[in-house]
DNA sequence: AAATTATGACTGACTAGTCAGTCATAGTCA
DNA sequence: TGACTATGACTGACTAGTCAGTCATAATTT
């Protein structure tokens, strides 16, 4: 259909990278390497294909064969670094119920604040985290899918568990059934101070997440 | 390919950018409101100035009459928006340390979230300052201003004030001086759930943000 | 009439997505 | 082993479309 003017002759980009680098799994996981650096660098709307594909040393093309558009690739993502996390939060929080003797609420509260400054804060996938509250609001599947797989399951494991520590004792008030919110409060703050005032002045995430829950808990003891 | 009757003879690099904004302030005003509903709706990459020019019922032209381009647009409307609530949020800090008989912090705290709850959940500010979230890493200029000019001044007024709660007992820790973020914290979940949760589960902010100073004043009494 | 304000067609720069063509490697046969 | 063919991963020039910003001209005000 076109008459293709001219060709160029091979116009490898030199640089030692003139093969085939990798092979299929490898080229996905490149691929989204280097959508994770652009998009967090630069959000959805604003990430140019070309400089993803520049970043994982590839032709715009390939991006294609692996992902059907930009959108999947992004949704991919997301996926692809929550999922994990998910998997771990549901470890912790489980631990606390299938014993008879069980753990603290308070003990939980402060392993789910270590997993978050360890897998998420300590992470790239802090950026993750940015990444849906910066579009969660411009793709509603997205904000609905993570309601569903994370807030609303995480919410209401912790409010059941809650109500066992009220009705145990541990909890002299019935606030953190109400608002379990507010034990996510300050990890929410942890991630849009690093991602924005970090450099001004940096802030302690985990010293914050033990302050909050030590408050929660009637400050009984500090470990 | 455009095939267009016919055309001015393109030219005149010319540059002069003789224009003064005097009077149209009714102009400005629309260009204004109708900014904040696109870009609170699509954020500022996505949003386009003939989306907004529409909905202002104006010609696109028009808008440069007033704004420089649309990162000043975007800058304006900000500014603009946040300024009053500075000035309001600076009145009530003010109130608790000029007077002899100072109000209690947590008197002062509650003030604040009822400031919140009216000034900013209430109105459209509530976007405003989510696209403060979204927009901020991608606009140091942006995230600079505003940590200099509303989040380090209100955290050091903020401290020095819990400092001297501390010195004159009302509170037994001096976890809010290491942490005035704690007060910040339910404020913006209450802006991030609004903006993405609130269809699935509505979320009583007045009551969230009560649950947490409650919790930080040591739950004394609760009126 | 002159100055000011407004308009919207137009341009230039930019980009998501496509597809004809290339070439490293695997498989086949003598 | 060497020659020849088949495969499909990979490439990047190209298409079709978008949109910020401009400017000749029109409308309105002074």
């Amino acid at each position: 259909m076109r008459t293709s003017a001219k060709r160029k002759p091979r116009g490898t980009t030199d640089g030692g990278q003139g093969k085939r680098a990798g092979q299929g799994a490898d080229r996905r996981a490149q691929i989204l390497v280097a959508a994770l650096d652009e998009f967090s660098l630069h959000g959805f709307e604003a990430t140019r294909l070309d400089d993803v594909a520049k970043r994982a040393h590839v032709a715009k093309g390939t991006i294609y064969l692996y992902f059907k558009d930009k959108e999947s690739l992004f949704q991919e993502l997301l996926r692809a670094q929550i999922g994990p996390v998910i998997g771990m939060l549901e470890a912790v929080l489980a631990g606390g119920t299938k014993e008879k003797k069980p753990v603290p609420l308070r003990e939980l509260a402060h392993r789910v604040a270590d997993l978050f400054v360890e897998q998420v804060i300590g992470t790239r996938r802090k950026d993750i985290v940015r990444l849906i509250l910066t579009e969660g609001p411009r793709f509603p599947k997205l904000a609905e899918f993570y309601y569903r797989e994370v807030i609303s399951r995480g919410l209401s494991a912790f409010r059941a568990r809650a109500k066992r520590a009220v009705n145990e004792g541990e909890l002299k008030s019935d606030t953190l059934v109400r608002f379990p919110h507010l034990i996510v409060a300050p990890a929410l703050v942890s991630i849009i101070w690093k991602s924005m005032f970090d450099k001004f002045e940096p802030l302690d995430v985990k010293a914050l997440m033990k302050a909050q829950i030590d408050i929660l808990f009637d400050k009984e003891e500090r470990p």
